[in-house]
RNA sequence: CGGGGCAUAGCUCAGCUUGGUAGAGCGCUCGCUUUGGGAGCGAGAGGUCGUCAGUUCAAAUCUGGCUGCCCCGACCA
């Protein structure tokens, strides 16, 4: 490609809002560019990119057997109807009506359309295990885009997904995918680790996220710094420190005026926190099938933790939490500040394992200015649900070997689930056994962002000058410059690399030798080959690595092999 | 959805406080010069100042509504 010739400009300065680096200089760049809030057009060196994110991709799949396919973007609702999630996810969901009235979907996954193509195309045991997949576009109206690329609404996802006739089969698809994914990212020269996760509004039952490490990721993940054990914080679970078992004592109530916060509640009289019982209220939605309610639950959590939201989303199965305002804690006959699950009726209380096995707490009284001693649960109230739903944090004790856990932030650049019968069960997706007998087929789905992908690989890969590219992924491999005298001989080393397959990107403008290069740095193509009067004199072509400081001078008829020698040589780097 | 900010030329921004002929740098066009790290000189093109309304003799400037974009939070791949 002739740089004359690309329907962008590198820019300067980046346009005003963009303040990830990364994103900066995709812009720069001319890689992408925005058309509204999430959603954008890559130009010819970013969708290069993509193109070769995907090729990976794809190699990788189809050699777990994988078949590319093509599914929709756009759905008719009744699919959605059939699996509820249709009820299930709000504004999130982008929804219109065809010209006859008929509701429509933009496709956020594509479960429920592998679920139909599964019910129609597979009735016997014989037909599994399969392996479908396609790269495609998604559209999830995210209430708040941000960061460029990261958190678009538009994107691009490789998403894969396994039909299973039992979960022995699920087991050996998903952990295939597991390494797969690995060598993606590997290939892509994405570092990524993988945690344990939510399966949020996927469903299903284990779910791993792969996550590029970064302080402008928005994900908290919690790692062992010794054992290999690594969560996203909205799960993430940790030894709980035992308190002092003690024989239960008679419940006794305290004046304890102003106190009514964990804080100074244990302070005024004198009781590390951990002989405490927070008490958090939140407002669950909760929706079965089409109706949806507003339920308040009692959550109580031992003073020295934190109340984990998704946990106690979960525990309830709860389709949105927020806390609840003070009017809606009165409504029930609590008192904020002093509320006690003792004496509360009509009302869901969830307790954390740990506050519910913790003797003689101190817990509110239900009346201002006063708690009560030696509160004990069974004996003084019970829990409808007894769970962890306590914050693993940094410092706590790893669930496995009880070290110290660290907090770290990260992006999710992909996510695995094993969903089960989710889907299938719900839209009747379902093959004969040996025996004719008739069962659910099992599932899992597995989704990589693509675009999300090429973010994080601007913001890993770059320096103070531009983009650095990994050779995989570079858009081109060789950036060509023609200086003032090499006019005839670049063009004719253009056309030689192009024949031996070479993918190079000419400089053929009539720049001075500042923007040239200024622009070589920025775009970031692994090698730089300049030809000039003066390389000529030099003795041919002049040869820089783009991540290195030193040049070489390499004669004109050594170029082709040696250029080959080293692409060679950095992708053999990308995939150790 | 809460809180905050911004909207003037392709990009980055000034002008607004105190209303009166719309500016700069970069980029773009033409000419000459220059040619190894974002060149110089000269001549140009380019903006209904996001939008709608209000106040006023007069609005980029003051007021209100709307829209869009960005940031923090809630939320999320």
């Amino acid at each position: 490609m002739r740089m004359s010739q690309l329907m962008n400009q590198t820019l300067r300065e980046a346009p005003a809002g963009a303040e990830v680096e990364g994103y900066r200089l995709l812009l720069r760049a001319g890689f992408v560019r925005q058309q509204a809030a999430g959603i954008f057009s890559y130009l010819h060196l970013g969708y290069r990119t993509l193109q070769k994110l995907e090729a990976i991709m794809r190699q990788e799949i189809d050699a777990l057997g994988g078949q590319e396919m093509l599914m929709p973007l756009v759905h008719p609702a009744t699919v959605w109807q059939e699996s509820k999630r249709w009820y299930e996810i709000d504004d999130e969901m982008g929804r219109f009506q065809d010209k006859n009235g008929r509701d429509m979907v933009l496709a956020l996954s594509h479960e429920e359309i592998v679920t139909d193509l599964a019910r129609r195309e597979i009735q016997s045991y014989r037909q599994l295990p399969r392996l479908v997949y396609h790269i495609q576009l998604k559209w999830r109206d995210d209430p708040r885009p941000r960061a460029g690329l990261i958190r678009a609404r538009e994107f691009t996802m490789l998403d894969s997904y396994t039909l299973d006739a039992d979960d022995a089969g699920l087991d050996k698809q998903y952990w295939a995918h597991y390494e797969a994914y690995f060598r993606i990212y590997g290939r892509c020269a994405l570092p990524v680790i993988a945690v344990e996760s939510d399966v949020g509004m996927m469903g299903g039952t284990l779910a791993h996220e792969y996550m590029y490490l970064t302080p402008i990721g928005e994900d908290t993940l919690l790692l062992c710094t010794v054992c290999e054990y690594k969560a996203n914080r909205q799960i993430a679970t940790c030894r709980k420190t035992a308190v002092p078992d003690e024989p239960i004592l008679p419940v006794e109530k305290v004046a304890t005026p102003e106190a009514k916060t964990i804080e100074a509640l244990a302070q005024f009289l004198g009781v590390p926190k951990s002989k405490t019982a927070k008490a958090v209220f939140m407002t669950a939605t909760v929706k079965e099938g089409q109706a949806k309610s507003e339920k308040l639950i009692f959550a109580i959590v031992r003073g020295d933790m934190e109340l984990n939201e998704t946990k106690l989303a979960n525990a309830i199965r709860a389709q949105a939490l927020r806390p609840s305002t003070e009017d809606e804690i009165r409504a029930v006959g609590a008192v904020p500040g002093y509320a006690s699950p003792i004496g509360l009726g009509g009302i869901m209380v969830v307790v954390d394992d740990a506050a519910a096995a913790a003797p003689n707490l101190v817990a509110g009284a239900n009346e201002a200015g006063y708690h009560l001693k030696n509160v004990n649960h069974g004996r003084d109230y019970t829990a409808d649900i007894i769970t962890d739903i306590a914050a693993a944090a940094a410092g706590d004790a790893c669930p496995h070997c009880g070290e110290r856990l660290t907090a770290v932030r990260g992006v999710e650049v992909g996510n695995i689930f094993k969903l089960g019968a989710r889907y299938t069960e719900t839209m009747g997706a379902t093959y004969l056994d040996e025996s004719g007998v008739s069962h659910p087929i099992i599932m899992g789905s597995y989704g990589l962002g693509v675009t999300r992908v090429l973010a994080c690989l601007a913001e890993h890969h770059h320096d103070d000058q531009g983009l650095v590219w990994p050779i995989s992924v570079a858009p081109y491999q060789v950036h060509l410059v023609m200086l003032r005298g090499g006019e005839e001989t670049a063009v004719t080393l253009y056309h030689q690399l192009q024949q031996v397959g070479i993918e190079v990107l000419y400089d053929d403008r009539d720049e001075s030798p500042g923007v040239k290069f200024n622009d070589a740095d920025l775009i970031g193509l692994p090698i730089r080959l300049t030809i000039s009067s003066r390389s000529l004199q030099n003795g041919g072509v002049e040869c820089k690595l783009r991540r290195a400081a030193g040049r070489t001078i390499i004669p004109l008829v050594d170029t082709i092999p040696q250029v080959q020698a080293m692409i060679a040589g950095l992708m053999e780097e990308v995939i150790e």
